[in-house]
DNA sequence: ATTTTCGGCAAACACTTGTTTACTGAATGG
DNA sequence: CCATTCAGTAAACAAGTGTTTGCCGAAAAT
């Protein structure tokens, strides 16, 4: 069997977890690139040599780390486009999953905001490609809505990567305001559902590429 | 006198340059946490004791980058906002700067980009501060154009803001792309400037906040 | 001409680091 | 029940770290 659970696996992934719990633990004001071998196993409760028998590398740690991140954020996006409802409805709902999902998620959050141009080649490179897949799922979504009757794959991937910058901006405000300022999280609440409702009004208007 | 260049003042500003140039330098590949002061000194050519003269942290080093890397971008955005010209010929000398501003303070920019959301509070505030000055700049421009014409001060900021993330998230992708597909800069480009005419699309139809 | 200032240096402090080594002992498989 | 596998350990390696110390020598001030 390629995944039976023996006590011997049960335990060897226990630690696993241990590890990438405790890397991203200290990630929270940390970067990567300045993070210990050492410094994570301690944390971790374990020996320096035993990080070895699970990663090649802290840049091994850090691809995991994106892999688990980025499964979160696939559902989230799912969550935000199932259901119809009117472009107010979507934008509020958009922006509410967005909120929720940076305070469930806050250590998955800020390490991909970190490590997005941070000093790990490798890490970069996972997360870049997994925003570029992201924004693929919602083009396919968006050439769903009525709304964008006659327009090109190349506008509706434009348009598509907009929103997606866009989240991730809003995302990383959230982020900022965390655990500070409940008031200022409202305010950006607020701005990014008129920016959308800016940018959705311009895509009514829209002719062509 | 309070800034009069002695031989002595001018050798002592000479290493500090030294300094931000070695560190900029090695801050090409390797985040401001993971940075260290003999490295530092020695990429400088000066010994470890030496920096200490000039900054009591690197965190402080790190500070005098940003204000170095946004002394660059407040001049940048005066020669996009100077000049009028119909909104097609903004939108195209608007990415024009972004793509030659990207290319000639590569290893600024690139320092932004990284240290924006890194592992070091006080750059990272540092950072935040600027870019919201930098949002005041770019609103109070808008203000001035003909098409704000009964725009709120609130409305007006957030479209700022809207503006400025896609500035941003514009710079990171050349950088990305920099010396190593000129296809793909040409591609990042030309999207940039689809999003913002759908941008200038949904402010024209704009109807109070 | 003499004193003071001060940028830079070498050396030493006490750690921390990544990685390899040979080992232990419990879960696995026959 | 015996052999093997293998996650985890302690110990050692050489090399790197931040920061302080006392000192030097040239520029600046008197």
């Amino acid at each position: 069997m390629s995944h039976t659970v023996g006590a011997r696996q049960a335990q060897k992934q226990q630690s696993r977890r241990a590890l990438l719990d405790a890397g991203l633990h200290l990630l929270a004001d940390q970067n990567l690139a300045s993070l210990g071998v050492r410094e994570v196993t301690r944390a971790a409760g374990l020996s320096p040599a035993a990080f070895y028998r699970h990663f090649p590398d802290l840049a091994a740690l850090g691809v995991a780390l994106v892999e688990e991140s980025l499964a979160s954020l696939h559902v989230m996006i799912r969550s935000v486009l199932a259901g119809a409802g009117g472009s107010e409805e979507l934008i509020d709902r958009t922006v509410d999953v967005i909120e929720r999902h940076v305070r469930e998620h806050q250590p998955h959050v800020r390490f991909l905001a970190r490590e997005r141009h941070g000093g790990v080649r490798q890490v970069r490179e996972a997360i870049d490609t997994e925003l570029g897949r992201f924004a693929a799922e919602v083009g396919a979504a968006l050439a769903l809505q009525p709304v964008s009757r006659g327009w090109s794959d190349e506008d509706l991937r434009m348009l598509a990567e907009l929103y997606v910058d866009h989240m991730v901006s809003t995302a990383a405000a959230f982020l900022e305001a965390q655990d500070a300022d409940p008031a200022r999280e409202r305010h950006i609440a607020a701005t990014a559902r008129l920016q959308l409702r800016l940018i959705s009004l311009g895509r009514r208007h829209w002719q062509g590429g």
